[in-house]
DNA sequence: CTATATTGTTAAGTATCTTAACTGATAAGG
DNA sequence: CCTTATCAGTTAAGATACTTAACAATATAG
């Protein structure tokens, strides 16, 4: 680390000053339409979407998101009487609670990243095949570098 | 875009499932210190970070962050009583009021987005000198794809 | 000069978060 | 067993942050 540290500064300087704004504005265009669509906020929306990740309990979703397992489970009850989330028993823990997405909830969360999908495809559509092989190349080094075990 | 398309698509996917965790882990590692440092809310680092950025008037930062002035004026005024901003008057229009971070609080920032970047080179330090400029290319397309005439 | 628009604040109501208390279910100790 | 402790989730009460609406002060237009 000791010839390099200017690049290497450079280089996280550049991440610093791309990956925001960037990172803003597909998530911005993805939640949009999602929230448009069902007519519910932005943090039901996040809830919504950490179940269709894959977090199917209050408290890992609670942890994911920082927040308590009772806020979560008021924004679950809401979700519920909207009739985007339902409530399951799990069989072997009774204390636990399976959160899934109903069909209507999945089928437009669906449709949504797809949409979201095209519209990433417009913009990136231009690049040459080498710019996408650099965008994929850096894309598995942050990986590697920033979450190197999970998700 | 006909014989790239699942080249392209791949491409598309492979940005979705790296951006949010990749940088959920650098903002995180960013807000948790400065929260802690100051005392404050995550809705209030998020006024300090936009005015430090430049957005000075709270209209601005308002249509930035999406939210009401009115939500922002109180954001503000709990940031003024806590030292950390100040309001100005802007000589030719005095409807504006100029926002800006006391000296204190820009200095905490600035030693906090400091250690920000050195952990991110702590991370990225293993990196090769080819990965690295793997990184600052696909920055550099991506920033032209996404965001092409702003900020 | 009057009418309209703009910038920001204030006030009242709503939504969402937090902590604390509680229910029901499981695990551990004697 | 039977008591105690722990755990997942909900509920309740209070705090925080957002919204809309009404307002004050200034600027612009006719």
């Amino acid at each position: 680390m000791k010839p390099l540290d200017s690049s290497l500064l450079q280089t996280v300087d550049i991440v610093l000053e791309t990956l925001p704004p960037v990172w803003d504005r597909i998530r911005s265009n993805l939640r949009t339409a999602a929230i448009q669509k069902f007519g519910i906020t932005l943090e039901q929306f996040h809830v919504l979407r950490h179940i269709r990740k894959g977090f199917q309990s209050v408290g890992d979703l609670a942890e994911k998101k920082q927040i308590s397992r009772s806020a979560v489970s008021q924004a679950v009850e809401a979700l519920v009487t909207k009739g985007l989330v339902t409530r399951r028993q799990e069989s072997d823990d009774r204390r636990c609670v399976l959160l899934e997405l109903t069909v209507h909830a999945s089928t437009v969360m669906d449709a949504n990243a797809q949409e979201n999908r095209l519209w990433m495809q417009e913009k990136m559509g231009s690049l040459t095949p080498a710019d996408q092989a650099s965008v994929q190349k850096a894309m598995q080094i942050l990986k590697n570098t920033f979450t190197p075990e999970e998700s």
